[in-house]
DNA sequence: TTGCTTTTCTGAACAGTGTTCATTTTATTT
DNA sequence: AAATAAAATGAACACTGTTCAGAAAAGCAA
């Protein structure tokens, strides 16, 4: 039976379809202004059909959600591979994290500060573990660092909450607009500033 | 005239009902899923009424977040009080900022998280002076580390940037349920552990 | 107290939302 | 060509924030 596989394939095409015209409308106009009715518009199909392909909005969110996790860890891998001494590498996976952050605040969005994709059945389930995947690479980096004399006798796990929480305040603080308070040409500098001094001061820290 | 100071009054007393109202609609059920109408049910007026006291729903928020932040700084306050010594007096007002946070997520989702009340007027032309106002709390009491030897010959909005980010950092990944990939029974104990060594680590850095 | 004005409140209406489902259209198989 | 199965529709439901003409209540002057 060709035809029920050329269905299967016509069923991913069409998921495709419907994602692409979400993202493009969510990063356009952010997600919660942007409607079911307007998805069905872009492709040309009606609202209700949307349905057939995803039980909910949230769902479609979630999709959403696994493809940027997708971007988010070659993000992260460029950071990597970019350093070879273990600190360094450490110091650029969080950079590139932060970056990825500023130019994708909407995807960042998704993953890391939405509650709505969390309440997916798919989702916790599996225990969001897209983000633990993520949060493996920053585990491994840091055991790197340990291995190369860094962070002696420390916990890996802790360390490692302790970076992911200063990179993720820096960046929400940001895409939430707390930094108004500063002067806008400061901002970004400010932050760089106390991501920089924060890995310095990681980096000399001895028991 | 004693009627239009009554008339004064009374008007004041309806908006406390509304923000009595509504905040606590806000806090059992979350601020998304609170309409206009709920709030009207509860005080038992017609919801168009509602907008004869308040422009729209954002300006509701932006009162709560205004007193939010009054509760928050006396919470601040009090972690100062608690210690004379510079550096404990910074761990303890972390301490009380976390607090804060876990103990009213709600409210600590609407000063630092939601950017729904960040586009009221009323807040961007005072830019955020409430939060300005929390942050120069941060930056006295790191002033007062400066002057007692730590941080020697950093710069104090640095400083005070970098650890408001990992509080805020600590705060939201758990608020917004990314601590999910951590066994339930750890995760607190995680949070508090990686808050712990940065205060360490922070208290031995010498350039 | 009566009439008039001002203030306060209502409730219907508008344009929008996510979601469901009987009905119609289209595609496939017999 | 007829019968069956799959896909798409669009109306309907219950909701949202917000507006506004008109009804109700309150205040004031004669």
């Amino acid at each position: 039976m060709g035809v029920i596989d050329r269905k299967e394939r016509e069923k991913v095409e069409m998921k495709r379809q419907i994602l692409d015209a979400a993202r493009s409308l969510f990063l356009e106009q952010g997600f919660e202004k942007t409607s079911i009715r307007n998805i069905a518009e872009v492709i040309e199909y009606s609202a209700g059909t949307i349905y057939l392909y995803f039980k909910d909005k949230n769902e479609i969110l979630f999709a959403l959600h696994v493809e940027a996790f997708g971007t988010l860890m070659q993000a992260m891998q460029i950071g990597i591979m970019n350093e070879t001494e273990p600190f360094e590498r450490l110091v650029s996976l969080g950079k590139h994290y932060l970056k990825y952050a500023f130019e994708n605040p909407e995807l960042y969005d998704l993953m890391f500060v939405m509650t709505a994709p969390m309440e997916t059945l798919e989702c916790r389930d599996e225990i969001w573990c897209d983000g633990e995947r993520a949060f493996d690479v920053l585990k491994l980096v840091i055991g790197e660092c340990m291995n190369a004399g860094y962070f002696v006798g420390e916990d890996n796990e802790t360390i490692s909450v302790m970076m992911w929480s200063l990179v993720h305040g820096l960046a929400t603080l940001h895409l939430r607009r707390r930094t108004m308070i500063f002067p806008e040409e400061r901002r970004v500098q400010l932050l760089e500033d106390a991501y920089y001094k924060f890995t310095e001061i990681i980096k000399h820290y001895k028991k």
